[in-house]
DNA sequence: ATGGGGGCCTGCCGGC
DNA sequence: TGCCGGCAGGCCCCCA
């Protein structure tokens, strides 16, 4: 599910309940997701106020009042739900225990956050906020899309030279972070660029094109996620409410949406990810 | 250094 | 109905 957008309107959607809070009790139900669990992480969070949660590219960062970082990737298949809680004015009953209910954070108030991940690709660790950054995961990760330090000549300098196709490059977290698939496959059918040109082989053009785009999308992306937080159909962050203004992904033969276009959208494999785009217009 | 492919997991969907 | 192959939004690791 998750690339930027979405972890960022789940960022939202647990800030009321989490931020500001206390851990009760923390639930921890196997001994791994992707990697082994820290040590210990139940003790290491029971009894803690989160005292801020953040997000670095698609990683969610719970600071503590221990002066330790609970740090959260949802992987392919992670949901955080939120039960137990007033949210606007529904009031969200706790669900019966599902399969895959790998991490529970009991608040006090009664309130639930339940970590539930079929796929386990997800991870969670704990470190010390200070230096969180340079934690083995966030360490070589490159800009944010939306930071001041993402910008067109950075961008230039990054894919100059490259041989690799620009869908790969895009893809590449140290080179711009948070985004995914979905949103790269989008991106480029806006610049009007085929996935299959090699990042090195863009115009000057083409790469200032890029970053307002990725912004572009990624920002109606977070406001599709926001307003289906305000009406609390989607409270749990889930995908679904910006799948609708996809105009390539996952429309493999449906008709381009560019006007005068007459071309069809097609799926391409490019290092095992399906790329989807227009033949016709991205060149 | 750089680029490509395998693998980690489970669930779902379409075809037979 | 059941079985099987293919597919899935991420990312680390190994190999050439």
């Amino acid at each position: 599910m998750p690339e930027l957008p979405e972890v960022e309107t789940v960022r939202r959607g647990l800030l009321p309940v989490l931020e500001g809070a206390v851990i009760a009790r923390a639930e921890v139900n196997r001994p791994d997701l992707r990697w082994p669990l820290p040590e210990r992480m139940a003790d290491r969070l029971t009894g803690r106020r989160v005292t801020a949660l953040r997000r670095r590219s698609k990683y969610l960062l719970a600071d503590l009042d221990s002066g330790e970082t609970l740090l959260v990737h949802l992987g392919m298949s992670g949901r955080m739900l939120i039960s137990g809680a007033m949210l606007g004015q529904f009031h969200h009953d706790h669900p019966a225990p599902q399969k895959h209910d790998h991490v529970v954070l009991h608040m006090e108030g009664g309130a639930r956050i339940t970590f539930n991940d079929a796929r386990r690709f997800g991870a969670m660790d704990l470190m010390p906020t200070e230096g969180a950054a340079l934690h083995p995961l966030l360490a070589a990760l490159g800009p944010e899309p939306f930071g001041n330090d993402f910008n067109e000549p950075y961008l230039a300098a990054r894919l100059a030279g490259r041989r690799t196709p620009i869908k790969s490059a895009l893809l590449d977290q140290r080179i711009v972070a948070g985004l995914g698939n979905i949103y790269v496959c989008e991106t480029l059918y806006r610049a009007r660029i085929s996935p299959l040109t090699l990042a090195g082989d863009l115009g000057p053009k083409a790469v200032h094109a890029l970053v307002p785009l990725i912004r572009e999308v990624l920002a109606e992306a977070i406001e599709a996620g926001g307003s289906s937080l305000r009406d609390f159909r989607q409270a749990n962050g889930e995908l679904g409410y910006f799948s609708k203004h996809f105009q390539v992904y996952d429309r493999e033969g449906d008709p381009c949406e560019t006007p005068g276009c007459a071309g069809t959208v097609t799926r391409t494999v490019q290092s095992g990810r399906s790329s989807f785009w227009c033949p016709s217009c991205q060149r």
